[in-house]
DNA sequence: GGCATATGCTTAGTGTACGAACCATCCGCC
DNA sequence: GGCGGATGGTTCGTACACTAAGCATATGCC
């Protein structure tokens, strides 16, 4: 998934006559993975007061929109998988955020609710977002078009996944 | 670090009084960790005849690029940490792919490079960036507004981070 | 009722990520 | 020639992320 290369000068590498398919600084996977992984990395000063990593924030703000929420909603809410979830709402429970009981309609389904102190915490939260934007000093036109694409992206994501599903095997179309 | 919710937002980034300024839906970082493990996920079944995750296939591009590197050459080019690329490069050794050995010149060291079958592998790789832009149905200038926004994006972070090791008290600027 | 299946969650195992502590080698410099 | 700090890697502990397997409850269908 590399970029074009177009019309602007690229940096280090290549300056070989082909342009490199697989260079590095071209690869689109590449500069989204570090992007992604340098975001969390700045939310991590500023989450560190609350107490809370940048996947247990997430679960907090879900919990803070809708407060009883099985695992499996949780789960389809973040775009997370259960197994994953399943430890990280126990660390929730341990530091005093969230309770976790079965619900009595159906034995199997686990409720996950805000205690007192988790719903407060939300308080504090509410100055996480501006913080943030200060911090990576982005206009709200960078933020808009960022969350365009990254949505565009999750759905190109998920038809590429039905699709998998769909034909995984290599028969073909119809 | 959320969107705004109409186009005429408040001109300040001061956000915290919208009553959902927490909603998930508008978190940028989230939209953010979804897109990248989504696209992550989605280079599994392509990366998975080659024996390669997605971390381990940008190591190897790094050393298709250039291929006797320092881990701490690797470190810079793919930003990531020397103390997860140390066991990253051991299984890489493992699967045969690369040698690990000292550096003459200087024991401390470590050098990584390309083994045959490594360098074979490049072959099988240079299908993956037209398989991946094809699967996930993206157009060149997506690709393209994509890098550059991701670009922008780990160059923000590089000013916050600076900008955190330049003040860790709060005494302030000036 | 009772069994096969589906659903909801948990656990185990592997592979990143990252901070922190540790060890070895190198370098400046007296 | 030897000491102190800097540099390059490794290891440890914790926390995700994901696959696969396991377990309990619920549901459909006879």
């Amino acid at each position: 998934m590399p970029i074009p290369s177009a019309a602007h000068a690229p940096s280090a590498i290549e300056l070989a006559d082909e342009p490199d398919a697989l260079a590095l600084e071209r690869q689109v996977c590449f500069a989204l993975t570090v992007a992604s992984r340098g975001v969390v990395q700045a939310y991590r000063p500023v989450l560190e007061p609350l107490g809370l990593s940048h996947p247990q924030y997430l679960v907090m703000l879900a919990l803070w929109g809708s407060s009883p929420l099985s695992l499996t909603e949780l789960s389809r809410s973040l775009r997370a998988d259960p197994a994953t979830l399943s430890p990280l709402v126990k660390r929730l429970e341990a530091a005093g955020l969230v309770t976790r009981g079965r619900r009595a309609a159906d034995e199997r389904t686990l409720d996950i609710a805000l205690t007192a102190d988790g719903a407060a915490l939300r308080e504090r939260a509410l100055a996480v977002p501006g913080t943030m934007a200060e911090r990576l000093g982005l206009d709200l036109a960078q933020l808009e078009q960022l969350h365009v694409l990254m949505t565009t992206l999750i759905g190109a994501v998920d038809r590429a996944q039905e699709a998998q599903h769909r034909e995984p095997g290599e028969h073909p179309g119809e």
